[in-house]
DNA sequence: ATTTGATCATGT
DNA sequence: ACATGATCAAAT
């Protein structure tokens, strides 16, 4: 699938796929459907990002480099409220002293997020998985404002060592979850008393009473 | 080992 | 019922 070139060519794309079952989708790109998605947590992210000629693959890059846009899949009941929290990107925990917000890894990739609502109730068979009306979205200055108060809270504690105080519910639409292979995973990170140390990863992610409120503004 | 794509599953 | 903490696979 060749990546679009213009804005308007990726949303009419996505449009075009609206309606679709993930099953459809998956066999006319010649894919076969897990069973469940316990051992393949991505696939349909992947699938998409296939579907609409994303080229990033795992490099840290925007999905769609040229247009600034990242893609992101959003799973939804039937009543349109989100099932999970989304992920947006590793925390880094060491050498972020005085990291401006604005030049943060997390400013820049919700800068511009094409948010793509999947019908995912688990009840639901993966192939029955019913593709939504994709959005595109930017942070309105009152989003930005929290984003980047929870951020800097977050921030703060990691740069002062207090990484292992932070647990998931420490911020209002910000979030900071382990984000590992497993609970034994280690990287480099900032002890209590400023020294090196050895802690989980983290990645930062939005939490739902958020991304509900995205999908209300779009949908009303 | 890290970052991408996330969802699973247990505790509250 | 829900969020937090735990986890899985592919690409690099």
């Amino acid at each position: 699938m060749k990546t679009p070139q213009t804005l308007d060519e990726l949303m009419q794309r996505c449009r075009a796929l609206a309606g679709f079952t993930l099953g459809q989708l998956a066999a006319e790109l010649g894919h076969a459907v897990p069973v469940h998605l316990k051992q393949d947590k991505g696939w349909a992210g992947q699938l998409l990002e296939q579907a609409l000629g994303a080229t990033a693959g795992s490099k840290a890059e925007p999905d769609f480099p040229e247009l600034g846009v990242e893609l992101k899949t959003l799973p939804i009941d039937q009543h349109g409220k989100p099932l999970e929290s989304t992920y947006v990107c590793v925390a880094p925990l060491t050498g972020i002293n005085q990291q401006l917000w604005q030049d943060s890894w997390v400013c820049q990739k919700l800068s511009l997020v094409l948010w793509l609502p999947l019908l995912a109730e688990r009840s639901i068979p993966v192939s029955d998985r019913v593709i939504g009306t994709g959005f595109l979205w930017q942070p309105d200055s009152k989003e930005q404002q929290l984003l980047q108060q929870d951020w800097e809270e977050l921030m703060e504690l990691i740069a002062l060592g207090g990484i292992d105080q932070i647990r998931g519910a420490h911020g209002q639409v910000l979030q900071l979850r382990p984000k590992a292979a497993n609970s034994r995973a280690l990287t480099a990170a900032i002890g209590e008393a400023g020294q090196p140390v050895q802690a989980l990863p983290r990645g930062f992610y939005l939490k739902t009473s958020f991304t509900q409120q995205l999908l209300r503004k779009a949908f009303g």
